[in-house]
DNA sequence: TAAAAACAGTACCATATGGTACAGCTTTAT
DNA sequence: ATAAAGCTGTACCATATGGTACTGTTTTTA
């Protein structure tokens, strides 16, 4: 059970006594599997029946459409859970693609095992649940942001975002553009495009992933409305301790 | 218990009998709530702990913004199961405005009288975990929908989806335009324009709130992708048996 | 180390949608 | 029955974004 350690970080099993957590996994069949950098791990359209627990790696989930065209949802590091909600549905088709970013390990659970595991544990039922609230709430601020934001103002957000990350004015994009593009779910020129406005309105200095905030205020008052909806997290999912 | 056949078919009590749910009920404290047509329920930014069954009347999801901007996110009728997932969370401010559309009655169940009733029977665990799958599905499909689609095809979309409905190339639209803009987070007048566009183009014959349409494929091969994403229950969730 | 791939910057034009305004019709409330 | 409110249709212009193409630079891979 060399993976018990990294499973204890996973939000699943916080406030489990390690020797519960092993308890718990005696009862239930793990399958743990590898996958190499760029393969994929679900497929949209797919029918999925086990929980997915990220212990090692980097996923991305996106949808990638036929014509080409993707729209990046969240990426994510272990420890992560994948699925929880999903599975529990009759006959649901995967909505997105799940594609390893790095060497990945993962374990997987079937949904039978998930139930057996929530009812033998409250604490456990109640991790489930939270999980599952967080995902919710994630869907409906991207939701959000994506019916009333700009593009300026998702990129704005984004900025604001680093900033506070990095706990400076100065900040490195981490992205690249195109990345950032497919979340914003916009062409790559148009981030461009307006990244360089940004810039000439002396709103920020931008050259190449350096990116100099000169007026945070003057910045956020470029936002239709204040409400924090968006403001973390929303793009791309922190590290969850 | 007046409530007690209307609660029995909401889905969380699906297959599991009469005096058992009768059983389940009893142990829990239930509040019952009633709200006059077009009172909020539960106002976006709110912290919400209790479970909300909707048994009598019909309820609208949307995001009011502070800049008046609307987006509709669905419509459902009694019964139906509110808020199922994000109670579950940790300071999560209720994402969406939830408002009375018609008079409306509507059970409360506490956070923590929902988690006995999961650990006390496995039917209802079973069924409360698929109302959370559905429901992210959906938002999974809204999302999909929102940034994949043009205004032209969401109408489609619609449009196919009524044909479905109604079991006719002769629809009758029952919502207004401004409704459905609201849900397609467009302006009004740009929806009018498009329905225009697609009267001219031969797709279509509309009148008010009659429309026919001429040429299904024709139609159908106005979307970017087959995908059956979004065909169904996208812009507003069916009735559940 | 060289070749290939990915990337940022930019230009150009097309087009979808936003925003506002107004007219005439229909439904709802008084 | 009348006034008020809400609805559709339409016009006009502004603007945000899409789509494509090309260049020069940086990073990755072989």
């Amino acid at each position: 059970m060399e993976f018990l350690n990294k499973l204890e970080n996973c939000k699943l099993f916080t406030e489990i006594a390690s020797a519960e957590v092993t308890d718990l996994l005696s009862q239930i069949d793990l399958t743990v599997k590898n996958y190499a950098k760029n393969e994929y791990i679900i497929r949209r359209g797919s029918f999925q029946n086990s929980l997915v627990i990220l212990v090692e790696g980097i996923i991305e989930s996106e949808i990638i459409f036929e014509n080409g065209k993707v729209l990046k949802v969240s990426e994510q590091m272990a420890p992560f859970v994948l699925s929880a909600a999903l599975i529990h549905g009759k006959e649901i088709e995967y909505p997105i693609d799940v594609i390893a970013r790095t060497d990945v390990t993962l374990i997987k659970i079937s949904k039978d095992d998930v139930f057996k595991m929530m009812q033998s544990n409250v604490v456990f039922l109640r991790n489930y649940m939270e999980v599952i609230a967080e995902r919710t709430n994630f869907l409906y601020q991207k939701l959000t942001c994506f019916s009333f934001r700009s593009l300026r103002e998702k990129f704005i957000l984004y900025l604001l975002s680093l900033v506070q990350d990095q706990n400076s004015d100065v900040v490195k994009v981490s992205k690249s553009q195109s990345e950032l593009a497919q979340s914003f779910g916009v062409n790559r020129p148009s981030l461009a495009r307006e990244v360089r406005s940004l810039h000439n309105s002396g709103l920020i200095e931008a050259e190449g992933k350096d990116i100099k905030v000169l007026n945070r205020d003057k910045l956020s008052q470029q936002l239709s409305c204040k409400s924090n909806l968006c403001a973390n997290c929303l793009y791309f999912e922190r590290k969850r301790a």
